[in-house]
DNA sequence: CCGCGCTTGTGAGCACGTGAACAAGCGCAA
DNA sequence: TTGCGCTTGTTCACGTGCTCACAAGCGCGG
C-alpha cells in the first residue's frame, strides 16, 4: 500500500459513472469559454442535472473543489479524463457495415473523443476490401489478427440481429473485453466482459408509451414521462 | 375519489417501461417458433433478465398469465403492444441528414417496428430536395406544415450539437411532443414533452471506464462492470 | 372428485439512487 | 487578524427498484 497517491478502491456508483461523460462534455464547453473555475450550480445547468447530484457525483472522484470558489475547470477535466480512462486513445473495431455500421465508420465523433476506428470487419465478400473513411474492410475471420494488431479492447456490433451473438463470441475470443451492441437482440457475454446495448427502435417504443398515455384518456395530468433517461 | 370506470391509473415504473419493448421483441421471437404459451423463466432467458423481474413487470400490465401454464404468447403480445401504443403507426420526422441522419433514414428497423419515417428536414440547401429512401428532404422552415401534414408526434434529432436546441424548439412549436436526441448536447424541453437521448460516444466512454479499471492497477478483482445498462 | 406438480402473482426486506439541508472551509476585505 | 459571504462535501431521510420467497391457483391424471 505504500504508494504516493492514496490508491483507493472508491467504488463509483454505476449511475454516477454514466453521468461522468456528460460532465466532461460540459467542462469542455466551459473551458472553451475561458472560465477558470466552475460552480456545481453552473455545471448542473450545463449538464442538465441538479447541483446536489453534481456535487455528490464529483465527490466520488475526490475533493477537487474549493469551497467558496468552485472547481478548477482544467484540473477537474484532467481528473475526470483520467478516471474515465481517456488519457489514451482506445482503438475500436466495428463489425457489420450495413447502413448503421457505415454511418458509424464515417462518424467523426468517435475519433474526436478518443475512440479512433482502427478496423472494420464484415462477413459479406462484396463489402470486404472496400475502403471507408480511410479504413479497409477486412473479413471477420481475421478478427483475432486484427485485434492483436491494433490492440483493440472495444468492439462495436452493427450487424443484423442474427449475426450478433456469433460476432460477439469472435470478438471475445480475439481478446476484446468491452462491447457496444447496436443489434436488436440479446447478446450473452461472460462476466468479465462489459456489454452495453443501444436499440434505436426500443427508444422510440418507450417514447410511444408516454406519448400514448398523454394523448389517450383524460387530458388531465398524471402518467408523467421520461427525461433524464437512465442511459442517456 | 369516486370514479366510475376502474381508471387504470396503474402507474408503471419507468424502469419497467424501458424493459417492455425488450419483452415484446422476445415474444415475437417466441411466437415465430410456434410456442403457444411461455413461462416467465423462458421469457427471462430470451430477454436477458431474471424470472422474478419478468413476472413483476408483467403484473403491472394485468394478470395475463395462467398459473401452472404460463402466458399466452399471442395475447400477451397484443396487450403489450396496446400498452406501448403500438397498435397504430407513429410517423416520425428526422432532422439533420449528415452521416447519422442519413443512416437512420435508410434504416429499415424503424418502419418495421411501426415508426415509418414520414419526413426528413435539414437546413443545408445542398441537401434539401434530395431523395433518401423514397422521401424528399425538405427545409426545416417547413417544419410546422410537415408536422401537421403527416400527423407527426415524434421527432428525431440527428443534427450537429450546435443546432440541436433550435431544432428541438421548432419541432415543439410544430406540435411534436416526443423527441429522441442523438446530438451530443443537452436539449431542454418543457415538461409536457418527452425527451430521450442517445450519445454514442458517451456509451464508449462508459465502457472505457470499466475497461480501464480492469486493466489498470491491481489485477485483483472488484470494480465490476455494466451489463443490464439502464437504458438498453 | 381429489391430489399433485407447476407457475404465477405479490408481499416483505434490502440495496441503490435521489434530493434537501447544513456545517465545514476557503478567499477576500477591512 | 478577524469577520463575512460563498460554495463545497456530507449526512439524513425518502422513494424507487430489485431479489427472494411463498401462498394462491390452475390443469391434469388417476
Amino acid at each position: 500500500m505504500v504508494d504516493g497517491t492514496k490508491r483507493q478502491a472508491r467504488k463509483i456508483p454505476e449511475a454516477t459513472v454514466a453521468r461522468l461523460p456528460i460532465y466532461l462534455r460540459s467542462l469542455l464547453e466551459a473551458s472553451g469559454d475561458g472560465m477558470p473555475t466552475i460552480s456545481s450550480e453552473r455545471l448542473a445547468e450545463l449538464s442538465g442535472f441538479n447541483a446536489a447530484k453534481v456535487r455528490k457525483d464529483l465527490s466520488y472522484l475526490g475533493s477537487y473543489g474549493t469551497r467558496g470558489v468552485g472547481y478548477d475547470v482544467e484540473y477537474l477535466q484532467f481528473q475526470m479524463s483520467r478516471e474515465l480512462g481517456l488519457t489514451k486513445d482506445w482503438h475500436v473495431v466495428i463489425a457489420g457495415l450495413g447502413n448503421l455500421g457505415h454511418a458509424l465508420a464515417n462518424y467523426g465523433g468517435f475519433t474526436d473523443r478518443g475512440f479512433p476506428v482502427a478496423a472494420l470487419v464484415d462477413a459479406d465478400p462484396k463489402v470486404v476490401g472496400t475502403v471507408i473513411n480511410g479504413v479497409t474492410v477486412r473479413h471477420i475471420d481475421e478478427m483475432a489478427d486484427i485485434a492483436g494488431e491494433f490492440q483493440i479492447a472495444i468492439g462495436i456490433i452493427a450487424t443484423p440481429a442474427g449475426a450478433a451473438q456469433d460476432v460477439a463470441d469472435r470478438m471475445i475470443a480475439a481478446g476484446v473485453s468491452s462491447i457496444l451492441n447496436f443489434a436488436p437482440t440479446i447478446v450473452t457475454v461472460p462476466p468479465e466482459v462489459s456489454l452495453r446495448k443501444v436499440d434505436l427502435a426500443v427508444e422510440l417504443q418507450i417514447l410511444s408509451f408516454y406519448q400514448q398515455r398523454r394523448g389517450g384518456g383524460d387530458a388531465g395530468s398524471s402518467s408523467l414521462p421520461p427525461e433524464t433517461a437512465p442511459a442517456g
